[in-house]
DNA sequence: TATTGTTATACTCTATAACTATA
DNA sequence: TATAGTTATAGAGTATAACAATA
C-alpha cells in the first residue's frame, strides 16, 4: 500500500469465484508473490478507504504522521517513499478535509509542520481497521500464529533492506 | 513485480546508507510492509532486467508463458493480471526481440498462441537469477529456513486470496 | 548561495471503448 | 451475434525542472 499501484481491475465486492487463480509462475517466485500481495491489498483496500474519504496514498501519509512525527514536509515525503512535489497535493486535500493541519515553523519559516487533527486521528483509526480486515481476508488461509510469523519476517526483512549487490560490488 | 509499479526513485547501485530507514508506520502495519516489499523489489530489479533487455512486466509475461502455458493472449493477460489490450504491445516487443513467437491457432484463427523461443527461455532463466539475487539481498536478515518459511506462507496466503467481506456480507 | 515548499510541464502507464477478423 | 485481438483515445499518476520565499 506504499506504491499503492494502479489497482489491477478487481471488483472487491464481487463473488470470490471471480478472483482468478494464482498462476504457477507466481507460486514459484517469491518476488512475484510479494509484488502481487502488495497490489492485491491496495486493490481490495481502495474502495474501503474511499468510503472514509481517503485514498491509499492518504492512508500512508496519515500513518506516517501518527507514528513517525516528521518535522517537515520533506521528511514526510521521504518516509512515504515519494517525491516532495507529490506531497503538496496530498496534504492540500487532507487539510481541506480537516484531517491534518499545516503550520509554518516559527524557527524556520520555510518549513511547514504537518500534524494530525483529532478528526485525522479518528479517520486513521478507522482506516487501520479496514486495512486489518482486508489483510485478514487475504491471510485467511494462515493461522493466527502464522500471520504473526509473517508480520515478523516481513518486518525484519524490510528493516534491513538494501540494494542487491551488482556484479562485482 | 506484478503491479511492478513506478520505481520509487531509488538508486540501486548507490551506497546502502542512502536507503532511508523503514518508518515506524510501516513496521506496525503488515499491509504496508507487503506493499513496500513489492515496490522495493520492482525498483531494485528494474535496472538488472534492463541489462537483459526486458522490463519487470516482460518478466512476468515470460514466467507465465513458461509455467502456465496459456492457450491464448487473453488467458495470458488474465494470468498476468492486466487488461488484454496491454498484452499486445508487450508481446509485440518481446516478439521483436525474438524472445517469443506468436502463431495463429489453425483451429480458430482468431486466437493467437504465444510461446517462448529458446532465446526467451534463456533470458527468463537469467532474469530469474537476477530476481533471486535481488530477493536474497532484501531478505538478507532472514535465515535460509526463514526465507523458505516466508515463501511458503505467502504461497498459501495468495492461493486462497479473496476479497474481504464488506460490511454485512 | 542553499534550502523548503510550490507550481508547471512532460512523460509513462493504464483503462476504456471502438474497430477488424474470424467464428 | 459473439469472441480474440488490435488500435485509438483519454485519463490518472509520476518525475523533473523551474520558481518563490526564507535562511
Amino acid at each position: 500500500m506504499d506504491g499503492m499501484s494502479p489497482a489491477n481491475q478487481v471488483e472487491p465486492t464481487a463473488d470470490p469465484e471471480a478472483v482468478p487463480p494464482l498462476p504457477d509462475a507466481f507460486a514459484a517466485r517469491l518476488p512475484l508473490l510479494l509484488s502481487r500481495a502488495g497490489s492485491d491489498l491496495a486493490a481490495f483496500a481502495e474502495p474501503r478507504f474511499a468510503e472514509l474519504g481517503i485514498t491509499p496514498k492518504d492512508y500512508v501519509a496519515l500513518a506516517v504522521l501518527a507514528d513517525d512525527e516528521p518535522g517537515s514536509q520533506l521528511e514526510l515525503a521521504e518516509a512515504c517513499g515519494r517525491a516532495p512535489a507529490m506531497m503538496v497535493s496530498v496534504i492540500d486535500q487532507l487539510a481541506h478535509k480537516g484531517l491534518v493541519a499545516r503550520e509554518r515553523d516559527p524557527k524556520d519559516r520555510r518549513r511547514s509542520v504537518v500534524r494530525l487533527t483529532p478528526d485525522g486521528t479518528q479517520v486513521l483509526a478507522a482506516a487501520d481497521r479496514e486495512a486489518e480486515r482486508v489483510s485478514a481476508a487475504m491471510l485467511v488461509a494462515l493461522s493466527p500464529d502464522e500471520q504473526t510469523q509473517l508480520h515478523d519476517l516481513m518486518h525484519r526483512a524490510l528493516r534491513a533492506v538494501a540494494p542487491a549487490p551488482h556484479d562485482g560490488d
